[in-house]
RNA sequence: GGCGCGUUGGUCAAGCGGCUAAGACACCGCCCUUUCACGGCGGUAACACGGGUUCGAUUCCCGUACGCGUCACCA
């Protein structure tokens, strides 16, 4: 018999504070940006109402665990800032919340949903996926016509089993979802689904109904690839007598029309997105807006923080069609997370990435970075810029010719010929005497000032597109060796 | 194949019976400018299709097409 008192304890144990959501990954993989994504609603879903967001390990499927899945899972929620109530590392009143470790209250509810007949055990060979067999139709279960008494005598002979969700073969199951609606289906299209497999552990959509019931789960956000298992849910909370929560279905995060985006894709996860050069903050506010619009006031607008997201974040916003993943958009809000930071956060943040390239002490990293700054979208693009501080790279002398300045190799090695003199008498060495010695030098000429400033851009990297000007570079390189380079210019013209 | 869901520019999307159908990314052009960017201004580009309902459909209903999901002792 079903342990009554035990059940009651439980019960009692379960909060009813307000609004209560919980992301539940199972340890199987990284965080890939559709997970992610699905984390934030769940969060958002939590503190938008001023409720508890919590963390719950799946880890029913033993043949699946990856080693350091759930670090990985940790680490993203913590550096993402979706900061958990209860989970397993910081417990909660209804803990443990690893599923392994609630293994012995599965089989419980099980038992008293066996006992109330919405459940049976099930004897019968494993069935294997039918893949393509084309065959979808299964047979009926002899099993679920076995009387109590006949299945605990195969029980008690050691017999192994599972046990099956029986469903009404006649009538309609309607469950609603937030953005869905009502959603109506035919019982008979149902199968009787495993609830215990044999090892003992639930299924995901069994434990799934128990610990969300047990936890006091109010809004359960998942993938839209459950919807059609719902039916079954309801069915399941029913039996037992308990209050259906509200469902938040979110459709999936696509990497083109027909297909998802999964770990396989490369850059599909967080911590790809972060080692390409991408911000967290941007990430989010990217993955936010991926399945969810701001409406009314606010319907045009795109920057969000975590804390205004969690404002502003409802579930009517929530689209219900597949989103393509599309990494210009991302690189858009990155470059806008970007430009909108400090100069001196903005240094910090990419000084590392200058000193994979320009490794010379004698380059001043702050200065260079608030070059880079309006001219980065991407962390990662900065080494290829700046890699021409270290050495001047061997170019042609062909990147002199520019037709908008009017600039021949003749006329740029004029220049320079001209310019060396000045920039050698200079005494003080900085950006502005570099530029005013160049503009006085150009009114003398009577020519535009872009006339006299590219050659000595050039000069000086080596190349046509540079972070800056030609005063900027000169000012970072230094006098000997802006001095230098110049020279060689003129000889490379010469 | 059954069942379910979805479908507004290349992409993300607003719209919730009456609009010249927002906005953003990307793209193109112009301006600014010492290159490139940034910034400013402007432009190209969409309601999947067919029936209804209605004075009027992007919006409501029904089909069709296409896509996705699901039909595991995986989650």
């Amino acid at each position: 018999m079903a342990d009554m008192k035990w059940i009651a304890e439980q019960e009692a144990k379960i909060p009813h504070d307000g609004v209560r959501t919980r992301f539940a990954p199972s340890p199987t993989g990284f965080m890939h940006v559709g997970n992610l994504r699905t984390a934030l609603y769940t969060w958002l879903i939590a503190r938008h109402n001023g409720g508890k967001f919590l963390l719950r390990i799946e880890d029913t499927d033993q043949g699946r665990l990856v080693e350091g899945a759930v670090d990985v899972i940790y680490r993203t929620l913590a550096e993402c800032g979706l900061d958990h109530d209860e989970g397993p590392d910081v417990g909660g009143p209804v803990a443990p919340y690893v599923q392994t470790e609630r293994k012995p209250f599965y089989g419980k509810y099980a038992e008293w949903l066996v006992e109330r007949g919405h459940a049976y055990h099930c004897f019968c060979e494993k069935t294997e996926s039918e893949e393509d067999s084309g065959d979808f139709e299964r047979p009926d279960d002899p099993c679920r016509d076995l009387c109590l008494a006949e299945a605990q005598e195969k029980i008690a002979a050691g017999a192994p089993c599972v046990i099956r969700q029986r469903i009404p073969h006649e009538g309609t199951t309607t469950f609603h979802d937030e953005r869905f609606g009502d959603i109506t289906v035919e019982n008979k299209t149902l199968d009787d689904q495993v609830l215990i497999k044999r090892d003992g552990l639930p299924t995901y959509n069994f434990a799934n109904v128990i610990d969300d019931h047990m936890m006091g789960i109010t809004h359960v956000v998942r993938g839209s690839e459950y919807l059609s298992s719902a039916p079954k849910y309801n069915l399941l909370y029913e039996g037992f007598g308990w209050p259906i929560p509200k469902y938040v279905h979110c459709s999936p995060v696509m990497r083109d029309a027909q297909h998802k985006l999964s770990k396989r894709d490369g850059d599909g996860t967080y911590e790809d997105l972060r080692a390409a050069g991408y911000l967290t903050e941007a990430i989010l506010n990217y993955v936010a807006l991926l399945g969810w619009s701001p409406r009314g006031e606010i319907a045009e607008r795109e920057i969000f923080s975590l804390r205004e997201l969690a404002e502003v974040f409802d579930l009517e916003g929530i689209s219900k069609s597949p989103a393509i993943f599309d990494r210009e958009k991302l690189k858009h809000f990155n470059s806008e997370y970007i430009r909108a930071m400090t100069p001196e956060q903005f240094a910090a943040v990419a000084e590392p990435w200058i000193r994979k390239a320009a490794r010379n002490p004698e380059i001043d990293a702050t200065k260079l970075a608030a070059l880079l700054q309006q001219r980065t979208e991407v962390l990662t693009e900065i080494p290829e810029k700046v890699d021409f501080f270290d050495a001047l790279p061997d170019y042609d002398a062909e990147l002199y010719v520019h037709k908008k300045s009017k600039n021949t190799k003749e006329s740029a090695l004029e220049i320079l010929r001209k310019l060396l003199p000045v920039f050698e008498a200079l005494p003080d060495w900085n950006r502005d005497a570099l530029m005013d010695s160049m503009i006085a030098l150009a009114e003398q000429m009577g020519v535009k000032n872009v006339k006299v400033m590219l050659p000595p851009q050039i000069a000086l990297a080596g190349r046509t597109v540079t972070p800056g000007g030609a005063a900027d570079l000169g000012a970072l390189l230094g006098r000997e060796e802006t001095l230098a380079r110049i020279r060689t210019g003129i000889e490379k013209l010469s």
